[in-house]
DNA sequence: GCCAACGTTGGC
DNA sequence: GCCAACGTTGGC
């Protein structure tokens, strides 16, 4: 009895271990790629870039809260041309308070924020792959089984949405079609 | 550049 | 805490 709660106990140990992943979340970031875009990110790409200026309370919550390291993260070009995703990065730092808001050199400033009780955080990011071709606004809003991602419903306005698994990979697969 | 759809602000 | 006015976002 005792030998079989043991083996039972070990099973669930190894489980675990072999299941790093499973906390892993998936994100999209939007960006106007004249500001700063994924071509920037694949310039230096062994260098974490710090993701900031996010100034929208739902955006500061999923930084603040849900973005971990390992996270990966679709980036997404808005505003210009080619609208879509066109990347890939991964999440090298979680969310720690966003310096800009304390810059009164940055456009970023926020004078009502202050060091003891940080209005706005960012995180580091880190460029990890660059599509041959974005992947056109378009082209997903006519894909079936992406129906919970925030670029598909009325108004979506999140800069920071959450990506579910089962989308990030059809998406992703659409990519590399 | 238009404009719909949001989010934020601030007076009350 | 309501809500009108205002500012911003972002596809088109």
């Amino acid at each position: 009895m005792l030998a079989q709660l043991m083996i039972e106990w070990q099973f669930l140990l190894s489980y675990a271990k072999n299941q790093p992943d499973k906390q892993m979340n998936y994100w999209l970031f939007k960006t106007e790629p004249d500001v700063f875009g994924i071509d920037h990110l694949a310039t230096n790409p062994n260098q974490s870039e710090m993701w900031d200026g996010v100034r929208n309370y739902q955006a500061r919550n999923f930084l603040r809260d849900q973005v971990k390291v390992g996270d990966l993260v679709f980036i997404y070009h808005s505003s210009c041309k080619n609208i879509g995703i066109a990347g890939i990065t991964e999440v090298v730092k979680a969310g720690y308070p966003d310096p800009t808001q304390f810059n009164p050199e940055s456009k970023y400033f926020d004078p009502k924020s202050n060091i003891d009780t940080p209005r706005w955080y960012c995180v580091d990011i880190k460029f990890s792959q660059k599509f041959d071709q974005v992947l056109p606004l378009k082209q997903i809003k006519l894909m079936p089984e992406i129906t919970e991602l925030g670029l598909v419903k009325k108004g979506h306005r999140l800069s920071i949405m959450p990506v579910v698994p089962t989308e990030w990979h059809s998406l992703l697969q659409q990519c590399s079609q």
